[in-house]
DNA sequence: TGTACATCAGTGAACGCGCGTTCACTGATGTAC
DNA sequence: TGTACATCAGTGAACGCGCGTTCACTGATGTAC
């Protein structure tokens, strides 16, 4: 039985961490296992006894950067929808908690994984290009969701592109992200959030 | 004297287009240099008449890369600006015929060669990254200057972040382009342009 | 409780291949006088 | 107009290094009886 509270190494994950910020740094093509195994101390070998070969690290990491993508994005809407009943104002709210946390990440350039991986998608898989589409198609979802609800309460002035609308939330953060890296300036995500909400409001707020 | 019309075969210009395409699919650090010269039908050696090391083919295609995309938005403003005076109306005018020029391109995956070298901007020097900062800062200029004359003429009616508006005509590119990649979805880009577009027109356009 | 075996999490040495780079050389074209 | 020389746009062979991968092996821990 595996204890949470115990704190054994955990290799497979320090590796999957390291290979994260390295190939966000420099992709993954230039990334090597020796810099990997020398950053987490063990030997080379020790990486075959994780992965089968790059490949599959490649897979691990797309996973793991989907799975905590997901994990933040659920509960942020789930604190957002519990100060709020409205659909309009539960998104705003969850916008506005989003672009807080974003502008309050340790991390110094953030960037985002799946950008990077698409970038040098012929380097991968199909089973790690369906991932990431599928993890796109998953923010789609999510914010189509809650653009059906809102129009049916607050219907738009105008024609509005909701499938278009949903997807400028990813959108918007990949963009984001790549200014904030060119310029190294932190604060151009946040804004550029607070920006899409506004966007949201000025759709369906009834003035 | 260089006439302009002899169709001479411009090694180097087949090469900086060989190597986008491929670092566009694969990145650089995995474009390799044997297989740009095998697709130009020249030897090793002769790569080397043209640059003196990968270093500085990769900043030759980052310089020929924003020129190119420098020159785009010059033209396309100007025609949008000789079909109208008015600022507002001007800009819209701008980015509609982007948005349909994006709809019209014959590649299939567009991407940004700015946003890949920002996901590998550690295989690059100073240089290179500072070319990439002053090509962004180039759009953030260029639409301050037209957001800055349509406030002068239409105030909006709440406070408006004019930076990250200008901002955002870059970032939502790069993330239309990346979402339609991975989504293999060339609509995607020429639709979000239009949704920025509306975010201008709901922003400043008198109700 | 002791023993036999299995599994886990690696080690160390070796491999061949492809990569970026160098160097001496070359044939065609351009320019000076 | 002919000759000497310079430049352009490459060629061909060789280089050493780092990369991903393989293979036989190992010591510590877990499990069955």
């Amino acid at each position: 039985m595996l204890d949470s509270t115990s704190r054994k190494p955990d290799t497979r994950e320090r590796l999957l961490e390291l290979a994260e910020s390295a190939v966000l740094a420099k992709g993954f093509a230039a990334t090597s296992i020796d810099e990997l195994v020398a950053a987490a101390s063990i030997s080379k070998s020790g990486f075959f006894y994780h992965f089968k070969d790059k490949g599959e690290l490649a897979e691990a990491m797309m996973q793991r950067y989907i799975a905590h993508d997901k994990a933040v994005l659920d509960d942020l809407f789930q604190r957002a929808d519990e100060l709020n009943d409205d659909p309009l104002h539960g998104l705003l709210v969850g916008l506005k908690l989003f672009a807080e946390m974003m502008a309050n990440l340790p991390e110094v350039h953030p960037g985002c994984l799946a950008a990077s991986f698409c970038y040098q998608d012929q380097l991968f898989n199909k089973k790690i290009r369906d991932m990431n589409a599928a993890s796109v198609l998953g923010w789609r979802k999510r914010f189509r969701a809650r653009f059906d609800a809102i129009v049916a309460k607050y219907p738009p002035k105008q024609p509005v592109d909701l499938e278009a609308l949903s997807d400028m939330a990813a959108s918007n953060v990949e963009g984001g992200l790549i200014l904030g890296r060119m310029l190294k300036d932190v604060t151009i995500l946040p804004r550029q959030i607070l920006l899409y909400r506004d966007l949201v409001r000025l759709t369906f707020q009834p003035s």
